[in-house]
DNA sequence: TTATTGTGACTACAATTGTAAACTAATAAA
DNA sequence: TTTATTAGTTTACAATTGTAGTCACAATAA
């Protein structure tokens, strides 16, 4: 999975970071806490991704002194961008659209969401080919 | 990414997955020829790619006699709905629309994609809330 | 001002992954 | 029917990842 810098975050460093994103900033402390509490991880487990994560130049350590203040460097929506078409590059273009059909039917979205959705549909369909080509293979073959 | 099975399928794996969904069913030879001009792989590599796929599951060796013929076990669709799920389950509920409309401008669909699609938002229109809830931290906390 | 404790840095280690060589068994060519 | 070639199986090995212990240093309490 990619952030927004394109660099790869690991399953539990995401982890990590959606509880930094959540809460804007914080300590280890709250940190470690929240990820004992959400996957019971140990306090070392906690510092070793947080630290990862700042080598990854995805969190940045703030405030000189010691209580440390942890804040993500990637934004969420970004990261979450990239991740998504990380995803959709592994897959071939003719399976975009069920997918995301898929995705659509499975999670919870608000009214606000759908009208975005249905106006980018909208606009989108003014250009849309008849057909998408198949990406896979080298040569002319198609799914 | 998971895969149909909920076996992890790495990135490796899923690019000659996606070589064996296209083709429907393919040699080794095909397989290995494939990758080394879509990767550059070395034959030994999708040697070893379709054996890990083997044992999970993923593939499966079919004829009886030597040259044999692998075939896909799980679904390109469904794989592709499970890696989809994965990657949203790891991301806070709140940002799913946003990152769906992202997801949705940069890929190319179909006329029929998108109707598909507007047919979809528009079922679940009815029936959507006002908000969506943050699901990232315990307790009452929100994005 | 020393002892204690909380926080951050460094080290560890097994499992998985990416990448591929070496070996073995089956088929095709001579 | 021996040999060459192709296909399949085992082994290898470094890098990354998940998980965590230990060491060092700063802040605080005694």
């Amino acid at each position: 999975m990619k952030d927004a810098k394109n660099v790869t975050i690991t399953d539990s460093e995401w982890m990590v970071m959606k509880v930094i994103w959540t809460m804007g900033h914080a300590t280890s402390r709250e940190l470690i806490d929240a990820m004992n509490e959400l996957e019971g991880w140990s306090a070392s487990t906690t510092k070793t991704l947080l630290h990862r994560l700042i080598q990854k130049q995805a969190v940045a350590q703030h405030g000189g002194s010691r209580p440390f203040t942890y804040k993500p460097v990637v934004g969420e929506k970004e990261s979450m961008a990239v991740a998504a078409d990380d995803l959709f590059d592994h897959m071939c273009a003719m399976r975009a659209g069920s997918t995301i059909a898929g995705v659509i039917q499975s999670r919870e979205l608000s009214r606000a969401d759908i009208a975005n959705l249905q106006a980018i549909l909208a606009e989108k369909a003014k250009t849309a080919p008849e057909e998408v080509q198949c990406n896979c293979l080298p040569g002319d073959q198609t799914c």
